[in-house]
DNA sequence: AAAAGGAAGTAAACACTGTTTGCTTTTTGA
DNA sequence: TCAAAAAGCAAACAGTGTTTACTTCCTTTT
């Protein structure tokens, strides 16, 4: 899913969608592994046997490049995010797997997730077409609605700010993708102390936030 | 205080110590403004009129002097927390002061901060030598003292797991100070709906996570 | 004091990076 | 078929961190 823009396209913009294509899926092999650090357009051009300026063609530059393989992948978070609703289940279940999913989502691909709150992002990114929101922002709104809800259901606070709020949560779920993807850096050995299993800490830490916002 | 290094050392050493100095400080104007990609060693050996290859006979790389930059920062944060313990004043005031503590000097110099969780470093850092814990690791020391004591004063549940917690409070964190810093990217914009001053962010975060860990 | 040794500093080069330019080839539409 | 436009390429530009070979100056030893 996702392509069926391919209809009624000339042949031209068929071959300019593909070659594009293809850029992206080398790009996003390298990224996935490697970081924006390990893709460079020479080695990007070379895997797919294209010269560096040839890229130029496709991408204006190699940050917009990186944009679109962010996007796509907070495209991702955002469904995996909308799979969780069991509307039926306890509200609190509901909001723990959506906290769960959004964390889980994110380090699966930490060059990406850190992609989006690093490196030059220009500020007026959403701001020229608020219409067009980006994924990562919709995400966001994702974790807003969560939280509204649970304020309407009765099991958060009545009193809170549920932007305020969503704020909040947000942050502690992004610091601790931050903190737990496996990059070379933060990696394994960062958090001192006793190592705790990642399934652990990702379960009491979105507990102990919903906990934060709970009457 | 820092300095009383310089007693009972050749001229030879005093004068090597002193040009260190000179670049670190240098290198610490152009890098609080304009972070690690503001900072190339060519701009800095210009401003401090040296040669860039004179640069590599003080730091062994580019890392190693942001680096130093990095301890130093964090230094400050540490002292800034242990002037907090205001033993006397409720609990739950100590600890909420603790918390903002952290996250407002880390807001201070954002490109110092990132710098800590950014970047490559290496993962025997700290390992080779485990008496010697870096600031970075002395400040989440200090963060797991106070979630202990909390435990300890019957305000904080009994049954945390005080490592456990004080990563999530520390990730928290982490996140908030990542999304608010006036990083070029990040910055204003970044945040989605009503914008909220970050004095009101701030401590409605360190509150939310105070009582998330509360009975 | 003079010679030897080592550290400090430099200019130039190396191996990269993202990006632009001018040119050639290929493809398209009339 | 032929002109126009698009696609691709080699080379260059401007920048990066870092290394090398060399000089210059200071320090230590004889």
């Amino acid at each position: 899913m996702g392509e069926q823009v391919e209809a009624g396209l000339s042949p031209a913009e068929r071959r300019r969608h593909k070659v594009r294509q293809t850029i992206i899926e080398a790009a996003e092999r390298v990224f996935a592994e490697e970081g924006e650090d390990g893709l460079s357009i020479r080695r990007l051009a070379d895997e797919i046997d294209y010269s560096p300026g040839a890229i130029y063609k496709y991408f204006s530059s190699k940050q917009e490049l990186v944009t679109e393989l962010r996007e796509a992948f907070f495209e991702k978070i955002l469904e995996q995010m909308k799979e969780v609703p069991d509307e039926r289940a306890p509200f609190i279940e509901y909001a723990q797997s959506c906290i769960e999913t959004y964390i889980r989502t994110a380090l699966k691909r930490p060059y990406h997730y850190a992609a989006a709150f690093s490196g030059s992002r220009s500020p007026s990114d959403d701001a020229v077409d608020p219409d067009h929101l980006s994924n990562s922002r919709r995400a966001f709104e994702q974790l807003h609605h969560m939280v509204a809800q649970g304020v309407q259901k009765g099991v958060f606070r009545a009193d809170l700010d549920t932007y305020l709020a969503s704020k909040s949560i947000w942050a502690a779920c992004h610091g601790l993708v931050q903190l737990m993807g496996h990059l070379p850096n933060l990696a394994s050995g960062f958090f001192v102390g006793p190592s705790h299993d990642s399934d652990h800490l990702i379960k009491t830490h979105a507990a102990l936030m919903i906990r934060g916002l709970s009457e």
